[in-house]
DNA sequence: ATAAAAACTTTACGCGCGTAAAATATGGAG
DNA sequence: CTCCATATTTTACGCGCGTAAAGTTTTTAT
């Protein structure tokens, strides 16, 4: 190759032989150009190794190629697993996207939209922090930036809404549990997002719905440290003697992991053998949870079609328009996972 | 405030009734300016809200204050932790930091490099794959791009390492197990970075200077899903009776978090407690490792030190250049984390 | 007060590319 | 071969800002 001293599409223009207005448009839209020429481009491009200027690009583009995604917690494995999933099929689809952790913090969250806003995004998915977030504030940057709301729904805010059907997924490990022994207690986490509250109704339907008494158990603590707050509400509970059944179910996957943590320190064996004496099973099936002590059951949520609708939804707003119709909200249902838990 | 209509730096020039020249230099390091035209241009930017064209003023500027961040798996809760430290200090300090994750794929990873280069960074903090990399490309990155490594040496390149003293870290913990019980044999995980045969060699060191025969158990399996692979690497150990003795230290704790639920598969209690029969000791300190069952005993990476010195070598050498001066290599002390496991 | 230094304003150019308009070339249908 | 739709080239301008040079004002030192 020759030396790839190459500044610029000027340039590379003269050694490809090709106008710098079709090379233009050809990195733009490579199909947007007869195929012969295509074929020219890319094999001067593959001699000579230029790549336009990201920053001349997007200041004069209408629209960039940007993508932001937001997640409230990255330390999270399940949204770093589901960030993953979405970079991935922006990365496929020709875009650039961009990862932002608000890593629990309103304020945080805040800003990061704000430095969004110079990027000219093409578009953002975002999940929100939830009941923390500044409902105003991202309402505007909606307006402004065509955005998807996923995991987190905040009511009519952004194009479009993509999660999981809560109801679905709660009803199910309710009927679950108690088709194969005591109906649960539900521990509940501090209900940092609506899915915390959408999960504890779930729950208490499910229970009426099976002629049952619903018991929630409501587990002190804040922030996005549901470990902790699973460990220690576990502690207390066990100590105090509040638990009103045999199996708990835990709002989350991560309270219920701190959760065991606490059965196995006070020596409560948990399982559905006879030598157990507590079921525990979460929800969302994170990374972990079949490392649990024991391996958790849970209901897993569906990653890929999560991802997968988030981004079609996406793109199908940055090259339509925004549309007049209503707002869409996609609900994914759970898929039970049985472990050695419950 | 007045409508903010305002779209470039010349518009919001007549309207503070400042220069062009002068406020770029202000947006450029706000100190630069006289602290009274300082506080004239902040009181204009309360009352119109103008923020420069990130493109625009990348595309000019000789250096941008873009810094890359790149670690090889944002799943692992060590880096998404680190990570956020490292943002979190990139941002304090004026700049614009962008995370990447190789996703354990050293594909990507040179893809990743690759776009970087486009983003015209400041400077680079890179915590590599290790053995996965590619050297030579990550070697001619460096060469291109003020690179600082962190977390996982490749000898000699780049201006600088920061990482954890293995040897120290495994000295400390095998000084404790052999004080407090039976020595401990050496649960290695396959060697995806230099970190996991520095830690070895660290463990038959330290028995070695103990007078003790060490003992490397070798686990099978690839990629960078530990707990997996200390999960079925613990239930084989286990059900061959390859354990040479009642104390395993593993080399990270997500290794150990794995072993950790095949021991309760086995039922076999794990801690030093007198009903206890295995030892189980980790390293790294990860933020789940203290809601193990039991909680995990571990050798804590000093974080704080670790981001704050990678920070620092990466500012120093943004703002003095290269050195010529060697390469240098940082390695912060771990400390005893002793919880129940061990 | 006066000179020197520092900060600011004015003017002007360039960065690399998007994009529009008009002229020209290409390629397939008839 | 002619015609016409489609691609490409030529030409030219603009995006928003960095930055240099020269002139003007303000501050600091003497």
């Amino acid at each position: 190759m020759d030396d790839s001293k190459i500044r610029n599409m000027e340039q590379f223009a003269r050694v490809s032989g090709i106008s710098r207005p079709t090379l233009s448009k050809y990195f733009n839209d490579a199909s947007s150009v007869r195929p012969k020429t295509r074929a020219r481009i890319e094999e001067a491009l593959e001699q000579n190794d230029y790549r336009p200027n990201m920053f001349a690009v997007n200041q004069n583009r209408r629209l960039t190629k940007n993508i932001g995604i937001v997640v409230p917690y990255l330390s999270d494995p399940f949204f770093a697993e589901i960030a993953r999933n979405l970079e991935q099929r922006c990365i496929d689809a020709g875009f650039w996207p961009t990862l932002f952790s608000a890593h629990g913090d309103s304020a945080l969250e805040i800003e990061i939209l704000d430095s969004l806003r110079s990027l000219k995004p093409a578009g953002v998915l975002l999940a929100p922090l939830g009941r923390a977030s500044d409902r105003a504030a991202i309402e505007k940057f909606c307006d402004d930036v065509p955005t998807i709301l996923f995991d987190s729904n905040i009511e009519g805010v952004g194009e479009a809404f993509i999660g999981s059907d809560n109801g679905q997924i709660v009803g199910l490990s309710v009927e679950y549990l108690c088709r194969t022994g005591e109906p649960p207690c539900f521990f509940e986490m501090p209900p940092v997002n609506p899915n915390a509250k959408k999960r504890r109704n779930g729950y208490i339907q499910a229970m009426e719905a099976h002629g049952l008494e619903p018991q929630v158990i409501r587990v002190e603590g804040k922030g996005w440290g549901f470990e902790e707050v699973g460990y220690r509400g576990g502690l207390d509970v066990i100590d105090k003697g509040l638990l009103t059944s045999d199996t708990v179910l835990c709002s989350n996957d991560r309270l219920a992991m701190g959760f065991l943590s606490a059965c196995y320190e006070r020596g409560l064996r948990v399982g559905h053998e006879k030598d157990c004496v507590l079921r525990v099973a979460g929800h969302d099936d994170h990374p972990f949870s079949r490392f649990g002590c024991p391996p958790l059951t849970t209901i897993a949520q569906d990653y890929e079609k999560i991802s997968e609708c988030s981004v079609e939804a996406l793109f199908n707003l940055i090259e339509g328009g925004r549309s007049n119709g209503p707002r869409i909200e996609s609900l994914f249902k759970g898929k039970l996972v049985m472990r050695a838990s419950a």
